[in-house]
RNA sequence: GGCCGGAUGGCGGAAUUGGUAGACGCGCGGGACUCAAAAUCCCGUAUGGGCAACCAUGUGAGGGUUCGAUUCCCUCUCUGGCCACCA
């Protein structure tokens, strides 16, 4: 027999909305705000994955509810983006119609794993009620002076025709298309978060992250402490550039190795702008650089080029003259753009050297204080870190709310006129241009100077999708709010967010660009904590069956929908938790779901059973349960879900294995528990099957929600075991065991071998308990005993 | 090249952090029920030997520490992820 999980499903989940019992309440009681990573909602509707990061958080936050708290586990909608709008472009509609039927599809997929989102807080970053704050708050980045407008270099993704964050190029390629890029010199928006690179970095310490994600986080902040010391360059005193060629580096006290210098083509460049004879050799080996896509620049493995500039400098140290060389294997935006070089001691440094002829000498390692006493030079430390390029030139994303006033440069559109919307138009294509599309649309480009009421024009370009994500978790605290993001008393009460789950990929942009928003917030006085996230976790990826990743084009996508309307969303949610620990990867097995299933008619079945039963009050198989759903308690704590699952089986195995009904030792029957033991079970169940826990509560003629019930305690008496098995040793190989008290003393543990008694032979003990035991001694002398109570007694013979 | 992780049956994975390796699930073999099938239930299932009791071997490879090692140390192989010419 089968529960048919589509009926009580609906069922359930039809009664949690009525009585709105996942609703946060935003005072009193011990709060706990739990959060995963709100989807992208794509055209291609939820991933299998999803459930993964959401069904963990949902027993976590059930846990908590039924441990007396006050929960906040909310969902929405990161919206803006560009596969939405690419899609949008393909099939000729618009963006904000496909957004509403993708997210509608979203909710109802969402809605049908009945996890405990309070859904009246839902929240939409393409809503225009919910960017204008966003624009709001990159106005406060603005008026800080931390979003400035520089023209720079910028990674231009050929197919998505849009600027790329460094961040956002993988190996050279665009991370959302895996096309081609190149460097594109653009007018870009840009937020400074590296002026806050040694907070974000020290502030790790005072957050409770994975050990894995602060460690990513600290190589991309990439700290690096050196020195910068000035070569002299008597040429360019000469023509113009300054007399003296700034390098950094982290190993000054290996100056007096540096046999020659190094700088980037970049600098190069800004030379001959400034008046630099270049030779023809130089000038075309700079041009074919900067020319060059940055995956071939940037290829460690690659063959070292490079040119002799003909320009001399004198190593301070030793006052010899050595030269510099132009190459791309120094970066131009990475310390000063110059490095020395020190062949005997770095490996790029050798391979260029022996490539070139260039002279490699031993030379005396001098204190590195020594060494700016002599030399000069600054102390200074390097990030790898960036800045965020914050313009994008597409449509679907929110409007920067900033206005152009020949006579006043960039000004802030007044907070009451915001938001800006994003005008609702027929054509909103990107351009080759490099132009955002808004820029072609009359009615919104032109304005009014919000300082003088001259005639004024909008920036056109658009915000990244990472601005909405980077606070979203502020607005789930007060959604409604139009006079503010969220009311201070409010956030006061909520922030920071206890538990923030999500995927390894977030673990350097996302994660770091909200931890940046909330610490400027905090700085302006808007938020109550310096650190958004007070711990954070991740999940694997939910693989394919053959171990890769799902895709569309492998045709190896498992549909959510068709899980869930099969085997049902209990089996759905209690499988993904059962299939492998929470961190890894783990492929997708149905087998292993249906697996799961059977687990769960095999509970129905003994509810439907233990109902009928006549004895219902005894107690007699409680100690048999307990251990199994305090292991349950403690796993979900431990973020081992899969070990909690395979709890609850064992647990039922045992419960459904018939035993001698003691009043009537003709009949056998399963070990049927107490009601409260009955209770308890069930309480334990919910988080990770609600619909079948909430339907058996019913079945055993219990009101209400299980929802409303308080987490189980287990006494003491139920836990403390009386016997238990230990293995026995004979010099360290397993011969037999044992059952004794755990806390037995090793006396009472070797009378119960009766190792007083003299052996005469081995067969002697053939047929007792312990003759195998017994065997082994034969005819050898006891060395040592060691006994660990409740876990081994060791007999070291010779 | 750097950082972080892995390697355990036919498969996904357990193992109280040094204490009976292989829990739980899948798969497979056998049986019960059935006219039959499905479903369900029971038994078995690391490998080799043995009817069995048991014995030997066994957690990527090789060493070491220990009464005892999947767990700790050294050397090596393979492998996943992220970053990558960052001076």
């Amino acid at each position: 027999m089968s529960y048919n999980h589509q009926h009580i499903e609906k069922k359930w989940q039809q009664r949690w909305e009525a009585a709105k019992i996942f609703q946060a309440k935003d005072s009193g009681g011990k709060k706990f705000y739990c959060l995963i990573e709100f989807p992208y909602p794509s055209g291609a509707g939820l991933h299998i994955g999803h459930p993964r990061s959401y069904t963990a958080l949902d027993v976590m936050a059930r846990k908590r509810r039924m441990q007396g708290m006050n929960v906040l586990y909310p969902i929405g909608w990161d919206a803006f983006g560009l596969p939405t709008e690419n899609y949008a472009i393909k099939t000729g509609r618009k963006p904000q119609e496909v957004t509403i039927e993708n997210i509608a599809t979203f909710k109802r997929q969402l809605q049908s794993l009945g996890l405990s989102f309070d859904w009246s807080r839902e929240v939409n970053t393409t809503d225009s009620a919910y960017y204008k704050w966003t624009q709001w708050m990159f106005l406060q980045f603005f008026k800080a002076g931390l979003a400035y407008k520089a023209k720079q270099p910028i990674n231009w993704c050929l197919s998505c025709k849009i600027g790329l964050a460094n961040e956002e190029v993988v190996n050279g390629k665009c991370e959302r298309c895996g096309g081609d890029t190149e460097k594109r010199e653009k007018e870009q928006w840009m937020i400074a978060i590296t002026k806050y690179a040694d907070r974000l970095l020290e502030d790790l310490d005072t957050v409770d992250y994975l050990e894995k994600i602060k460690t990513q986080q600290r190589n991309w902040i990439g700290k690096s402490e050196g020195v910068e010391i000035g070569f002299e360059v008597p040429l360019l005193a000469k023509e113009g550039s300054g007399e003296v060629l700034k390098i950094f580096t982290t190993r000054a006290d290996t100056i007096f190795g540096a046999t020659f210098l190094v700088i980037s083509p970049e600098l190069a460049k800004k030379w001959i702008d400034v008046g630099w004879h270049a030779s023809d050799t130089v000038r075309n080996y700079v041009q074919e650089s900067l020319g060059r896509a940055e995956m071939d620049r940037t290829n460690a493995e690659r063959e070292k080029t490079g040119v002799d500039t003909g320009v001399l400098a004198i190593n301070p140290a030793n006052q010899k003259e050595i030269p510099i060389w132009v190459a791309d294997y120094v970066l131009g935006n990475y310390g000063t753009g110059a490095i020395m070089a020190v062949p005997q001691h770095d490996e790029r440094d050798r391979a260029f050297a022996m490539k070139f002829g260039l002279p490699i000498v031993d030379e005396p390692l001098v204190p590195v204080d020594e060494v700016i006493k002599k030399v000069g030079g600054k102390k200074t430390v390097k990030y790898k870190l960036r800045d965020w390029v914050f313009s994008r030139q597409r449509y679907w994303g929110e409007p920067i709310p900033l206005v152009w006033c020949e006579e006043h440069t960039w000004v802030a559109v007044p907070d009451a006129q915001l938001p800006v919307v994003l005008p609702d138009v027929d054509k909103y294509e990107p351009t080759d241009s490099g132009e955002s599309p808004l820029a072609s649309i009359g009615s919104f480009v032109n304005t009014t100077c919000p300082t003088c009421g001259g005639p004024a024009k909008r920036e056109t370009d658009t915000m990244p999708n990472w601005a909405g994500s980077s606070w979203y978790f502020l607005r789930y605290i007060d959604p409604k709010n139009d006079r503010a993001f969220a009311d201070p008393d409010k956030l006061k009460h909520w922030m920071p967010v206890d538990l923030y789950n999500g995927g390894n990929e977030h673990t350097t942009l996302h994660l770091l660009y909200s931890r940046f928003w909330n610490k400027f917030l905090f700085d302006q006085g808007h938020v109550p904590t310096s650190e958004p996230y007070a711990r954070r976790h991740s999940h694997g990826l939910v693989l394919a069956s053959d171990g890769t990743k799902m895709s569309k084009s492998k045709g190896n996508v498992v549909n959510p929908d068709e899980i869930v309307s099969e085997y049902g969303a209990d089996a759905l949610r209690m499988y993904i938790l059962f299939m492998g620990p929470f961190e890894e990867p783990v492929p997708w097995s149905l087998n292993g779901l249906i697996g799961v299933r059977r687990f769960l008619d095999r509970v129905v079945r003994y509810v439907e059973g233990w109902k009928e039963q006549y004895v219902k009050h005894s107690e007699e198989h409680d100690e048999l349960v307990a251990p199994y759903l305090e292991k349950v308690s403690t796993d979900i704590e431990a973020f081992k879900f899969n070990t909690a699952v395979s709890s609850f089986m064992s647990l039922f195995k045992e419960l459904t294995a018939e035993v001698v009904d003691r009043q009537n030792p003709e009949v056998f029957i399963p070990p049927y528990v107490s009601d409260s033991m009955m209770k308890k079970i069930l309480i334990s169940l919910c988080p990770f099957a609600p619909h079948v826990a909430n339907e058996c509560w019913e079945m055993i003629g219990e009101k209400g929600f299980v929802e409303e019930q308080p987490w189980p305690e287990l006494s003491r008496s139920l836990l403390v075991r009386e016997s238990v098995e230990i293995g026995v040793q004979i010099s360290g190989k397993t011969r037999g065991t044992i059952h004794l008290s755990p806390n037995a003393t090793q006396q009472e543990a070797i009378e119960i071998l009766n190792l007083g008694r003299p052996i005469n032979t081995p067969t002697a003990h053939i047929g007792t308990e312990h003759s195998n035991i017994w065997k082994h001694l034969d005819g050898k002398t006891i060395v040592k005993i060691i006994y660990v109570p409740g876990r081994i007694l060791n007999i070291v013979v010779k």
